[in-house]
DNA sequence: TCGACAGTTAAGTACAAAGTGAAGTGTTAG
DNA sequence: CTAACACTTCACTTTGTACTTAACTGTCGA
């Protein structure tokens, strides 16, 4: 067991394997010239690496083609890094008081494919509060109301349900350290929300910056001042 | 920030170094010997791998007397190991949350001149409960009570106010994370309790072992049981 | 069919960093 | 006081493994 942590430890451990599993982060499958190009490696190097981080089942690989998609072989494999992550800002923000500002990744990010930081979860709390989800003693539901209200946001639950992944479950965020909500309707809220540019995507990054547009309309729905 | 990643993630994931927060786990202090000899390397060795992770944050140090206790920065670094161990192959994964008997040395034994471990933190309660010692805002003083108890007991506590060390002090125990006393009346204590041979000091180590004529003493004079 | 593309495999090299031995500081114990 | 101990620092050696060059298999589109 000691020496099975070991083995994962060095394996996320090398620089271009961390880098590998830090653009997994953004939740999409990657091809492995994709990967090369962003880690900055060559064809050969990131086909050894992806193969170790594959046979040590924290990537799975599908073949289309000639390509090759390598994602996260489970959630957990994201939740770790996002774990690792959040062990980053104090040795940095030690330095200004412009930096102690809530960073734009921590501020408001993808977590995989749902929302999460500081937004994420006060969008939740919200959801919460308003009784439009549920806690029970398995995770969250969707309450009678919630489903009007999600109707009536433009997001109809019924396809959702349908879906094989879940549909609505709690997610621990790291940077927050509570739970902000998962599953086929956190997608469906997010990509809602950049539908209607509340928030925009950052290019090259998980971050996300929400929008003027997209403040107002959070204010209003969700009583939350940002 | 992907580089500060890169840095942590290299940091945690030397095999050497893995182990350590792994042991560190366990949630107490470790000194750096024994860090190097349940991670079986040298003293050099661990120095070095010690000071890179201090200065990444992630332990923090407290020296006591020629002694230098490592632990965790922050819990934040504790979940994250935590969530690097769940990604262990789902063969063994049971995690062990431990048999192990108490050690010597964590049940008894000298913290420089006073005593600590179990049977310590258990002293100073007995002391606290019978009200012969008193928590004030500073840390301990002995009350009326307590200074006719210690007499009676052998140690006259008017030479030992007048030496220039601090004369009762609470000191926090590393394996117990709970306060023992400290200073010249502890050392006293200790004295008298290894001139009594109620414990004996193991050559070689910290650890002390409790006689059975200790056991008995100390069962009537403080009613703890061991 | 061919050439371009996506990815793999194999062998050899290079270099950062882990480990070691020796000598240092500071602390405690007798 | 001196000796033992806890830990650090420095200078050196060693070694693991990431990366390179090169040749390969298999897939696609014109």
């Amino acid at each position: 067991m000691e020496n099975q942590f070991k083995q994962i430890a060095t394996l996320i451990g090398d620089p271009t394997r961390a880098t590998i599993m830090w653009t997994l982060l953004e939740g999409k499958a990657f091809t492995a010239t994709e990967l090369a190009i962003t880690v900055t490696t060559s064809p050969q190097n990131i086909s050894m690496h992806l193969t170790k981080l594959v046979q040590a089942n924290l990537l799975v690989v599908e073949s289309q083609g000639r390509h090759k998609y390598y994602r996260f072989a489970r959630k957990e494999i994201a939740y770790a890094i996002e774990a690792m992550i959040s062990l980053v800002p104090p040795t940095v923000n030690t330095k200004k008081i412009e930096s102690q500002k809530v960073s734009p990744i921590k501020y408001c990010r993808t977590c995989y494919d749902h929302i999460a930081g500081k937004v994420g979860v006060a969008l939740t709390d919200s959801l919460l509060q308003q009784q439009l989800i549920i806690e029970n003693t398995t995770g969250f539901e969707v309450s009678p109301e919630g489903e009007k209200w999600f109707a009536s946001f433009g997001i109809p639950l019924s396809v959702l349900k349908q879906q094989k992944r879940s549909f609505v479950r709690p997610c621990l965020d790291w940077s927050e350290r509570r739970p902000h909500i998962a599953g086929s309707l956190a997608t469906a809220l997010l990509d809602k929300m950049v539908h209607e540019d509340w928030v925009r995507k950052i290019r090259g990054s998980r971050a996300l910056v929400v929008t003027a547009k997209g403040k107002k309309e959070i204010q209003t729905h969700f009583r939350i001042d940002l």
